[in-house]
DNA sequence: TCCACTTAGTTAAACGATTAACTAAACAGT
DNA sequence: ACTGTTTAGTTAATCGTTTAACTAAGTGGA
């Protein structure tokens, strides 16, 4: 059995209390007694149990990690690589992940996160987009919240987000200075605000350039935006504008699918048109040819989102906190010069 | 405040070892005042406390999952898929999972993972080749393990394992009922047992159909079996064996390292040289050509592993149990018959 | 000398479950 | 009628912390 508090209480001749109070380092112990204390700590390697603080102090010092089902199981691993940031960080607050994925079609109550009905939690991260389902039924709970690369329509909340607007300006800016001016876009799932940004990034950058922004060298579909629904925007795309010599895809999902289906229609890569995607996931680098991105911190994100949350969960102060993560260009061979 | 069981208690009006024993379905109570307490506990939406029945029954009802930062980070989701089915299965068994990387160099005490140090968890799975250090780190704490998808050279153990044998067999006959005879091998990391048992299988199937087994066909190399390793074993088997019309690689991740080499070497896959690899990643289905492989059945192996961890803590009958995942060939267009 | 304050602790109740030991009532057998 | 057994519960201790309230000793000022 590991040692308990009152071992040590024993071993350092002192009371439980004073054991507690050491460990929670107040000032009303005195430097002397404080050594002794912890030096028995140390010896008998003792570790508070959670469950005996968290009988008194009324927490569990977990946090709850919601995303649906096919986020998680998706190839492109964006939101592993933020719970991995997730899980370093809450190392340093002393809290522990709990990790739950929900239906993709959340039908109430039942779906909801087990470690919300049994009050496992002190409070949730939840990323990616979620059906606004989940939220009703999270409401009466009143978990703190921390949303990661998704943001509900409706309420204020703490969000940490990719700063999409910029990336998509960016991405369009380096096919403008590679001397494209008939690029195409295409994307999934439009309602989707980060994926709306970057198709105002990518609107911005024309428009700044003095390139008209025009639907017709967009295609835009339903549903997630996987490598399936990259190459089927690429193809309709392909038909509807041939002419277009450049194409920004939303993510590197859609890009590497896109990439797909220009290799089977018999255009070249980038001799014949370039590509850009976002997120910069590793996929990308044994894409064919080596696919140019938009570089999207993951595991920062996941760290910035602990450090939201347990702000949350250790202080009054609810107002909302949002933190936009900075992107970086990415280079590699799917991008050529043209005059 | 979540409702505790002495206001079931007062509702239904028993004592609160009464809605104790109805929780635990204990026989001494009646029919009728079970299903009172059962209707108050609905009423009030009543969940016993994780933290106090821990403290009494020395329970935390968590289960640790171990890998290494590197096979957390891999692009193939191999031991995230894993992951996944421990946690379907956990629900079931009313177990969390936490998870925890450790550095591919393990140094020590230190790297420990934290759950293990503050006993946070009843029990321990372990994904995929570790270094053996961490186990003797592990020893003093005497929690049950199991391994998944890796088995250490020393004492023994519980652990669900992938039937590489038979994949083996499996992956290296079809190559030769397609008319293969010169088939070549490459493989990382052959102290790993599922690499090593997956190179026999080979073997088996060779000797078997009456081609003799050389390692003039064969190269392996230390390090992980990743793209990269891959590459550069394809590279080396293409220059020590050029008549080979067919190469098996130990999983997908080499494959489709292999698949990179060829493309650039002007071999083209299958017409050339047929390919196939190990593990079913989702990334087969869009390397070019789309890889033939061994299919495993990843959330499976989570499931049982959660199966066998719990049975461990659950009863004092400590004997070690392996369960051996079937796996199924999966063809593509990787493959091309010669005659 | 007396009182008020500060310092450095201690005492004991509480958190919410589980469970061994007990009890009261009903029943059975002789 | 008496004893023993079964049934259906209850009582109370316990798990390992935290923390409000208390205390005893020392300090300082008038």
């Amino acid at each position: 059995m590991p040692p308990t508090i009152k071992d040590v209480a024993k071993k350092a001749g002192v009371s439980t209390a004073t054991v507690s109070l050491v460990i929670h380092d107040e000032k009303r112990i005195s430097p002397l007694t404080k050594r002794r204390v912890r030096k028995a700590i140390q010896e008998l390697n003792y570790r508070p149990s959670r469950a005996a603080r968290g009988l008194v102090t009324r927490r569990t010092q977990n946090i709850g990690y919601v995303l649906t089902e096919d986020h998680f199981r998706r190839t492109e691993p964006f939101y592993t690589n933020i719970f991995l940031g997730t899980e370093f960080e809450a190392r340093e607050h002393d809290f522990y992940i709990l990790v739950n994925t929900i239906p993709t079609e959340f039908s109430g109550q039942d779906c909801l996160p087990r470690f919300v009905k049994e009050n496992n939690v002190d409070g949730i991260i939840i990323a990616g987009k979620v059906p606004l389902k989940l939220l009703e039924c999270l409401e009466p709970y009143h978990l703190p919240i921390v949303f990661v690369d998704y943001y509900p329509p409706f309420g204020e909340h703490s969000a940490v987000l990719i700063d999409n607007l910029a990336g998509g300006r960016l991405a369009t800016e380096e096919l403008i200075r590679n001397g494209h001016k008939k690029i195409g876009f295409i994307a999934a799932d439009m309602e989707h605000p980060s994926i709306f940004d970057r198709s105002q990034g990518y609107r911005m950058a024309l428009e700044k350039n003095g390139i008209a922004y025009s639907t017709d060298q967009i295609i835009t579909c339903k549903g997630i935006p996987d490598r399936e629904s990259g190459y089927k925007c690429a193809q309709a795309l392909h038909e509807k504008a041939p002419q277009i010599s450049a194409l920004f895809a939303c993510n590197d999902a859609m890009a590497i699918g896109a990439l797909k289906f220009f290799r089977e229609a018999g255009v070249n890569v980038p001799d014949d048109i370039s590509i850009i995607g976002f997120d910069d996931v590793t996929a990308d680098l044994y894409s064919r040819p080596p696919l140019s991105s938009i570089r999207v911190q993951k595991e920062e994100m996941g760290v910035e989102a602990v450090r939201t949350i347990t702000e949350l969960i250790n202080s009054k102060d609810q107002r909302p906190k949002k933190i936009v993560v900075p992107v970086e260009l990415v280079l590699r061979e799917s991008i050529k010069k043209i005059n």
